[in-house]
DNA sequence: GGTTGTGAAGTAATTCACAGCG
DNA sequence: CGCTGTGAATTACTTCACAACC
């Protein structure tokens, strides 16, 4: 085991693996190999195994993985056993279909207060929470601290909306505006950007027409 | 201009350069340095120049880049000035909010049909869209094919949803399902979830927590 | 025997630093 | 002179291959 920092991309696949487990551990199987897993994850077995030598040694030589235990043993140390809040600014389209999105509180993520600008919004329910104002952002979230916030308005928002968020305390940040934000040291932010995902795809799909006609 | 292939984190950069672009020519800023248009992405100069440099020159030196002309050069190059349809199956939560989202439509994206196993919506319009039942996809694709499948459906539902668009010939998917899926080569896939978005950040907060704890 | 864990080797991406050019 | 474009150096990530171990 190094006790190096966890590289990203290993990050997110001990992630992947550990939601392939739980699938397993539904599924009643009790023990996998690295072979198995990482096929199931859609990557190598020797990714897989360097990717858990950064936390630790998990397996049985000649043996394998036993599901719960590694289950247990990822979460723990990638901090997924702690219960986390978060608020959600920004109550158009997208917004309330995370307050719904039920993948949230099953991977224990609790939202816990929602914001909208629209005053026409203010003060309705969606999924069993009520509307507040954003000018009352900085304040609520000062009262009752969440562990995340996340950004749902328009791209013109989203900086101003960050920095209250940053005002209010909060040190982590999942933004879905397609704007690039400016955080201070300190604060995680992470982006999800819904249109380049397309453009992604579509750069392959061009590339794939160009080749079919050079042949 | 090396000729050989972009970089997957290239090619996700060149469109952030490019949104950044974008932005610019709608304040009116027709010159700017890979310095500059760094900051605004978010990353570094030599970064950005690298970045270009996989599409070809498009710089002045000792000047800088012409908005216009890059928007142009890296739109053509990366295909994006082509419009696509998309098709998006699940209409739960995610799957209205996806087809109302305005970024789509705004960066050359055409929902064109939507799909979903629930009689009970099937036959409703959703953004100026009828439902269909999931069972019609395959013929309803076959007959009026779209570039790109969007499955936002729950996670046991994604894999055959997956083949039903594989079957219908579509050659790029992008999956909101907690799912990973299997797909032919030749198919493009791209994964967005929501919930490890979160865990990622919840694992730096834990991690800041422990610093913090040991000082 | 069979599978893990991991240094070593290999590959890919980033950053440096400066030549090249307007 | 100023800023781009890019080989070279560096750093990060992945894969190999095998010793270690049950």
């Amino acid at each position: 085991m190094k006790n190096s920092v966890l590289p990203s991309k290993t990050l997110a696949r001990l992630i992947s693996y550990l939601r392939c487990l739980q699938d397993l551990r539904t599924e009643g199987i009790q023990k996998i190999s690295s072979e198995e897993l990482s096929q199931r994850a859609g990557t190598k077995a020797a990714q897989l195994r360097k990717d858990f030598s950064y936390l630790g040694e998990f397996g049985v030589r000649g043996v394998g993985y036993n599901t719960q235990n590694l289950i247990e043993q990822i979460s723990t140390r990638l901090g997924l056993n702690i219960n986390r809040s978060a608020a959600i600014v920004g109550m158009g389209k997208l917004g309330p279909a995370l307050l719904n999105y039920k993948g949230f509180p099953e991977h224990g993520f609790k939202i816990q207060a929602a914001f909208d600008k629209d005053s026409k919004k203010v003060g309705q329910k969606v999924g069993g929470i009520v509307i507040r104002d954003s000018s009352e952002l900085v304040k609520t979230l000062k009262e009752n601290p969440v562990d995340i916030g996340i950004i749902a308005t328009p791209a013109e928002a989203a900086q101003s909306v960050a920095n209250k968020l940053i005002k209010s305390g909060i040190k982590a940040i999942l933004n879905f505006a397609p704007a690039i934000l400016e955080v201070p040291d300190g604060v995680h932010l992470r982006q999800v950007d819904l249109s380049s995902e397309l453009q992604i795809l579509a750069f392959y799909l061009q590339k794939d027409e160009e080749a079919k006609e050079r042949n």
